[in-house]
DNA sequence: TGCTAAGTGGAGGGCACCTCCGTATAATAG
DNA sequence: CTATTATACGGAGGTGCCCTCCACTTAGCA
């Protein structure tokens, strides 16, 4: 668990502003890092966030924290996706669209499985809430569309959870293969 | 690679008694250590190896120089479990423990899954010359059950390989799942 | 403007990987 | 059996990484 969740502490005062901003930096150099493989150092990451070794700590007790915290960003990301295109998008155009943001996210999970699995273990949490955040943004995208008609419905969420994360997952699939797979499942939600 | 693949290197002397013994030794502590985990020292294999640091470094120029050999063994141990099943045991009697031996074999691999892809990458001869060796081991007890009679002949060694490797991968699975269905599995294959 | 809780940053402890090189010894030749 | 030498051994120490600690700084409030 990081230290904050939100603005504010569980009470007491609203955190600091300089510790909130710095908190984002954190975040995101360390996802910035980390697409290029795991084993970036923890100086590295406080050196490209423009902070000091401490603060880094201060944040995220851990190494397995940091890992965490960008493994919520990244959900956060794929979430607020399928938020933004069932507003925004055609029905089928959404769709389209989310699939690829979420392939998109879980390729790039490939990388760090281990840490991954030793931070679900470490907070089954984790796990549940960001498999339920996932699957609400894969429910609403489907079910939009659904209703709209234009994909089939004799399928789930959690069936295209699945089948789109587990082929992912596979470490067998390279990135351009699983390109492909998504066009192949695409046109086989398609509603003719 | 590593220093020497058998008894001599390609040129010259055959290898020295005690250089051997010390291989096999550091092979086998690697072994035991990382049944419980891949962050093992390496000062830790040396030690319970009984030989000095640089004994381990100059068998093993790197970490991942100990994975591979120890993945190599682990390999050739399944293998050669394949060839004594087939001479020594009934051909229904053979195929079920065989299969046993290689989900044991494979969920051992589970542990360290990020490490052997590395391996892989660093060394594409290990990827296929395991694959073929394994391939192989599950072709001569498969075949020799399937022209006993006991097994069915739709099915090749490619798909049982395929099948049970991928159960095993998949992070989803708990051992004693993998092994329920390894029953199942071979239910499947018998003929009644 | 001054007070103080909250936050910062980097020196340094401890541990792991790996290198280097002086010492020891197995294998061979005389 | 002894001498020779290539081969192998072992561990001190270099480097780099994770993380702790604490003296210093600053945002936010009265």
């Amino acid at each position: 668990m990081t230290i904050q969740e939100s603005a504010t502490t569980s009470e007491g005062r609203p955190q600091r502003a300089d510790a909130r901003r710095n908190h984002e930096r954190l975040v995101e150099a360390a996802r910035e890092l980390f697409e290029e493989g795991t084993d970036t150092s923890m100086e590295a990451i406080a050196k490209r966030a423009g902070v000091g070794i401490g603060t880094l700590y201060r944040h995220f007790p851990k190494r397995i924290d940091v890992v965490e915290a960008v493994y919520r960003d990244d959900v956060e990301q794929v979430a607020i996706v399928a938020e933004r295109v069932v507003v925004e998008l055609e029905p089928w155009e959404a769709i389209d669209v989310f699939l690829h943001a979420f392939v998109n996210y879980a390729l790039g999970k490939r990388r760090f499985l281990n840490e991954l699995r030793e931070a679900f273990e470490k907070n089954p949490e984790l796990k549940s809430a960001s498999r339920e955040r996932l699957d609400g943004a894969v429910r609403l995208v489907l079910e939009t569309a659904q209703r709209a008609g234009v994909v089939r419905t004799d399928l789930t969420s959690e069936e295209i959870y699945g089948l789109v994360g587990s082929m992912c997952m596979s470490a067998l699939l390279t990135t351009e293969q699983c390109d492909r797979l998504i066009g192949l499942i695409l046109d086989g939600l398609r509603v003719r």
